[in-house]
RNA sequence: GGAGAAAUGGCAGAGUGGUCGAUUGCGGCGGUCUUGAAAACCGUUGUCCGGGCGACUGGACCGGGGGUUCGAAUCCCUCUUUCUCCGCCA
C-alpha cells in the first residue's frame, strides 16, 4: 500500500498518476486525508490523558510507599472519569485507524512515468523482440495433441487424481519438466540469485505481506482447518522472508530465487484461450525475487529483465517482452514488463513471466526497511520479482514450434538436462 | 496426539505488582591511549505513532490478543511458538 505520508504531502500528484490506472482515487484520497487528520487529533488528546494517568499512578505509588494512604486514596478518586474518556477516545482512536487502513489498502501503487496509458493488451508497448518465428509444416499439431500422440502430459489421469487443470507429466514430459527447472535455477544461481527452498503453503500474514490478501482471497487454495494458503507464485514465500526485517544498506540488492509449485483456483477464467497448458490450477515455475535500494531499483529490473530475456534465447524461442499499460497493470505494481513468446500452432502470444518492480508498495506492508550506515532512520526498501521461467506455457511453445514429422527436438541448452535430443 | 517447562532489547541473561524501555555481560558504534593494531578505559547503542523549524518532547511496545489494578515484563484467561519426556511417523 501507499504510505500515509506520500498521501498527505502529495495527493493531487497520487490521484493524478493513479489515472494511468484508469483508477479514480479522488474520494479515497480525500477519506485518506480526513480520517488521518482525524487520527492525529485523538492521538494527541489521548496520549496527553495517559500522561495524566500515568503521573498520577507514580504519584499514587510514592504516597503507598511513604505509607500516606488517605493521600493516596485522595489522588485516586479523579481517576475513574479520566480513565473512561481515555477508554473511549482509544477505541475510538482505533476504529479510525483501522478505517483509515482499510481506504489505503485500496489505493493500488502508482505507475511509473514511462508506464503508458491505455485500457488493455492492446495498448501495451512492444519493447524489443527476439527469436525466429517458425514455419510448420502442414499437419503441424497444436500441443494438447502432441502430448497425447507422444504421451507425455495427461490430463485425464490428472482429472483422475484431482480434477480438471491437474496435469500428470509422464516419462519424457516428467523430464523435460525436471529439465528446464534445473536449467532456469542453475542459470538464476550463475546471475547472482540465491536460491531458497520455501514453504509452498503460508499464513494469513505472508498474504497479506505481499498483496494477495485480502484483494485476491479467491485466487487462492484455502487450507481451512489451518487457516493456510497454498500459494500462487513464490513471491509470497520468499518476499515474505524479509518482512519486518530492517536490512543493511550495503547488503542491497538482495536476490533471492525459488522453484516451486504454484496452485491457482482461476475461479471464472476459462474459456476458448485456455486449453491445454495455457492455464492450470497447479504449475511448475522459478521465481527470481529482489530487495533493492530505492535508488537502484530500476536497474534491478532491467538486470532482471535482461536475465529472463537470456533464458528465452538459450532456449531458442521466438519472444516478445512488452512493458505493460496503466490498464494491463496489476493493483501492486508499479512497472511490469511481460514476456510472451509465440506459440507456432495456436498462432498467439504466450504471457511465460511477468517481471515487476513494486517499489515501496509491498515492503511498506511487509514492513521490509534498509538504514544507511550510521543513518538512525530507516527507509522502505523496494521490491522486485518475475518468474524466471512459468513452465507450461515454455513447455506448450518448445512443443509446438520444434515439432518435425520426426518428433520434436529439445533446444542443444537442454540436451544436457534432458539427456535425450528428441521426444518421439 | 498426551504430560511438563518456557518465550525479555542484535545475542546471552537478570528482573514475580510501583519511578523499568527494563540490571549485567557480549557484540556494534564513537572516543582516549598507540607508529599501527590489540588490550585497557570512557561514552553511546531498539522499534513504532504523535507534537515541534529545531534543541527537544508526549505516547505505545518485555511472543500475539484480552482481563484484573490507581499502577503489569511481573497476576489471570486465551492463542501461537520453542524445548523435554511419551506415543505415532517420511
Amino acid at each position: 500500500m501507499l504510505t500515509i505520508n506520500q498521501i498527505r504531502e502529495q495527493s493531487p500528484f497520487v490521484i493524478e498518476r493513479l489515472k494511468i490506472k484508469n483508477f479514480d482515487a479522488t474520494e479515497i484520497v480525500q477519506h485518506v486525508l480526513d480520517l488521518d487528520r482525524r487520527r492525529r487529533e485523538m492521538q494527541a488528546e489521548s496520549d496527553s490523558i495517559q500522561a495524566e494517568l500515568n503521573t498520577l499512578s507514580r504519584e499514587i505509588g510514592a504516597m503507598m510507599k511513604e505509607g500516606r494512604r488517605d493521600e493516596a486514596d485522595a489522588a485516586r478518586q479523579g481517576i475513574g472519569t479520566r480513565k473512561e474518556k481515555q477508554k473511549q477516545l482509544a477505541d475510538t482512536l482505533e476504529a479510525v485507524s483501522a478505517e483509515m487502513q482499510a481506504e489505503l489498502v485500496r489505493l493500488p501503487n502508482l505507475p511509473h512515468a514511462l508506464v503508458p496509458p491505455g485500457k488493455s493488451a492492446e495498448d501495451n508497448m512492444i519493447i524489443r523482440s527476439g527469436g525466429v518465428i517458425p514455419d510448420l509444416y502442414a499437419g503441424a499439431l497444436p500441443h494438447w495433441d502432441l502430448i497425447k500422440k507422444y504421451d507425455i502430459i495427461d490430463f485425464d489421469l490428472g482429472i483422475k487424481i484431482t480434477g480438471a487443470g491437474f496435469p500428470v507429466y509422464k516419462g519424457k514430459g516428467a523430464k523435460l519438466q525436471r529439465s528446464l527447472i534445473n536449467f532456469f535455477l542453475d542459470e538464476g544461481e550463475k546471475a547472482g540469485y540465491r536460491e531458497v527452498e520455501p514453504p509452498i503453503v503460508v499464513n494469513e500474514d505472508s498474504g497479506f505481506g505481499t498483496g494477495q490478501l485480502p484483494d485476491k482471497e479467491g485466487q487462492m487454495y484455502h487450507v481451512g482447518i489451518d487457516n493456510l494458503y497454498m500459494i500462487p507464485t513464490a513471491e509470497v514465500p520468499i518476499t515474505n522472508i524479509y518482512r519486518d526485517v530492517i536490512l543493511d544498506a550495503a547488503v542491497l540488492p538482495v536476490r533471492n530465487m525459488g522453484y516451486t509449485p504454484c496452485f491457482r483456483r482461476e475461479a471464472g477464467s476459462w474459456g476458448a484461450h485456455v486449453r491445454g497448458l495455457n492455464r492450470l490450477h497447479q504449475f511448475d515455475k522459478v521465481e527470481i525475487v529482489q530487495i533493492a535500494h530505492p535508488g537502484n531499483s530500476y536497474e534491478s529490473l532491467e538486470e532482471m529483465v535482461s536475465h529472463v530475456e537470456n533464458l528465452l534465447v538459450k532456449l531458442e524461442l521466438p519472444y516478445r517482452i512488452v512493458r505493460l499499460c496503466g490498464g494491463d497493470m496489476s493493483f501492486t505494481s508499479a512497472m511490469t514488463y511481460d514476456f510472451e513468446v509465440w506459440s507456432a500452432a495456436q498462432q498467439r502470444w504466450l504471457e511465460v513471466s511477468s517481471t515487476s518492480n513494486f517499489e515501496a508498495f509491498q515492503a511498506n506492508r511487509l514492513k521490509c526497511r534498509f538504514r544507511e550506515k550510521g543513518a538512525k532512520q530507516t527507509t522502505l526498501c523496494h521490491t522486485l520479482n518475475g518468474s524466471a521461467l512459468a513452465l507450461p506455457r515454455i513447455v506448450a511453445a518448445l512443443l509446438e514450434n520444434n515439432q518435425t514429422p520426426e518428433g520434436i527436438t529439445i533446444p542443444a541448452a537442454l540436451v544436457p538436462y534432458t539427456g535425450f535430443g528428441m521426444i518421439s
